[in-house]
RNA sequence: CGCGGGGUAGAGAAGCAGUAACUCGAGAGGCUCAUAACCUCUAGGCGCCGGUGCAAUUCCGGCCCCCGCAACCA
């Protein structure tokens, strides 16, 4: 990534479910800064797709008596309709599976075999013979399954390939000392630091055919495949041509990555870890953000809690879930959202704020015949404010912004009250109506990033000089 | 003493030593260009107990309560 390009991706869902509202949140944030980014004048590459390997899936898949092929391609296509929904800009869709992506996370297994950061040991698993499983710890409680608690825990050997991690801390750390703001925010990076000096633990990064045959082939040994980290994290520089294209991988690389709170460790440390072992550059930054609750509890079918952002997008429109989700889902914490808050920030802010004033202003353009000149129509620059915020990724204070303007205009109009100066000054009035069009033209395009139909419908009104349908209806 | 985050008005959320922003919601006025919208005013808050300071929501100590993580998982 050089000063005129920027390159950025969310992580890849993994996808035994529909899309839910936190991917929602994260890949529009990334939409967001992209847009932005694009708006002052970098060239922006833009990853998203779909990691589709691993033993979650091939069981499913064979639960739903389909093949794990058949199975992805339903749900790859179930994400990729968020890209209409919510109006996302991005470059690249890839999948775990593209016979592109398989080539490259086999190529970098090579490497980091070949530097010798990849050995085969046995290593003892945690099984449930009532459920058949293999058992995390955490999974455990008081060292039995919690579904069988009359039935001891098997320890079963089982020959895999690890990841020389434990080589990589004092690297690691000095990268993470050297980097300020690699990690944001300040207390996840905090985290990290503090999870890498406490000592690493080799991972297991390979998984038996036999039992498990949907992954990657691991290079030169029929006998395993990919455990399903190993290569999907390999997509973030499979995106931009590794290694076929390096010279397209020398424009774009390295990376801002975009992930849940849930994925600090491999994000921030196992991956960086690897791209060291394969004799890569780290990537430029990891962002992470929080989690959504609904009232107060994790979104789950059981409770009946979940919020499907299609649903949303159905019932409010495109641009009022990026605004929500931008603005008023907090950018690093967890934040709780339910239908109530939405329609709340929907009404408030949409239909009374910025759906009226443009009601209002175009209703008073047009009677009293008030054009924007046409060089007014073409200015525009964040100010240095929002350009700091978007820096940091807090694009809610952005929209607190922008809303404060929307506010003052509106305040404006309030005070200098065109609609009575025009019976007797009315040159007057079309003077003040004119300033404020003209700082609705600046406000519409500092939305462009966050809203970007709503933006040009504005700008549209604006220049073809006619009432536009209403913005956000009152719901 | 496993590690970490946090408790600010009904809700969300800034500030982090010197009259406690802002948004939504509530109450009372005003306006009429507008999507029963808009503007003004009002009520209401720093978890508890100590300490340091001229001054503490802000620093220190203790306590209480939430919430993550603890190697599957946005």
């Amino acid at each position: 990534m050089t000063d005129t390009n920027f390159y950025i991706t969310t992580t890849l869902p993994y996808v035994n479910a529909d899309p839910h509202l936190g991917f929602a949140t994260e890949i529009v944030l990334a939409d967001i800064l992209a847009r932005h980014w694009r708006v002052r004048g970098r060239a922006v590459f833009f990853n998203t797709g779909t990691d589709e390997h691993g033993l979650k899936i091939f069981r499913q898949a064979v639960a739903a008596g389909l093949s794990p092929q058949a199975y992805v391609n339903h749900y790859a296509e179930s994400f990729r309709r968020l890209r209409s929904a919510l109006n996302l800009s991005y470059d690249n869709f890839i999948r775990t599976t593209d016979e592109a992506h398989v080539v490259a996370a086999q190529e970098f297994w090579r490497r980091v075999a070949a530097a010798g950061h990849i050995y085969k040991k046995l290593y003892p698993i945690k099984y449930c013979v009532g459920c058949e499983l293999e058992k995390t710890d955490s999974e455990l409680e008081a060292g039995r399954c919690p579904l069988h608690p009359a039935q001891e825990i098997e320890v079963r050997e089982e020959e895999n390939y690890f990841f020389k991690f434990s080589s990589f801390q004092k690297q690691l750390l000095d990268w993470y000392n050297h980097t300020v703001d690699f990690v944001i925010p300040e207390r996840r990076f905090g985290e990290i630091k503090n999870f890498v000096a406490n000592g690493l633990q080799d991972f297991s990064v390979s998984r038996l055919r036999s039992k498990m045959p949907w992954g990657v082939p691991v290079p030169d040994d029929p006998e395993q495949v990919m455990y399903v980290w190993f290569d999907a994290l390999v997509n973030y520089i499979s995106a931009i041509g590794w290694p076929t294209d390096m010279a397209k991988f020398g424009e774009w690389w390295p990376v801002v990555q975009l992930a849940g709170k849930d994925n600090l460790r491999q994000q921030a440390a196992m991956w960086q870890a690897m791209l060291a072992a394969a004799g890569l550059p780290f990537s430029r930054q990891v962002v992470i953000h929080g989690f959504i609750t609904s009232s107060g509890q994790k979104m789950s079918k059981s409770l009946g809690n979940v919020i499907d952002p299609l649903v949303l997008v159905n019932d409010f429109g495109t641009d009022a879930v990026r605004y929500f989700l931008a603005r008023h889902v907090h950018p690093f914490e967890d934040s709780d959202v339910t239908r109530e808050k939405f329609a709340e920030a929907y009404n408030a802010n949409l239909a009374n704020g910025l759906g009226n004033l443009v009601s209002r202003l175009m209703r008073m353009t047009i009677d009293y015949g008030v054009r924007l000149p046409a060089e007014s129509q073409k200015q525009f620059v964040f100010s240095e404010e929002e350009q700091k915020f978007l820096e940091r990724y807090e694009v809610n204070r952005v929209l607190d912004k922008i809303w404060a303007r929307v506010g003052e205009l509106d305040l404006k109009i309030q005070t200098t009250q065109p609609f009575v100066l025009i019976k007797t000054d009315p040159e007057r009035a079309k003077k003040d109506v004119a300033w404020c069009v003209g700082e609705l033209w600046q406000i519409a395009s500092a939305l462009e990033p966050f809203l970007p139909a709503t933006a040009a419908t504005v700008q549209q009104a604006i220049s073809s000089h006619a009432m536009p349908p209403p913005l956000f209806p009152r719901k």
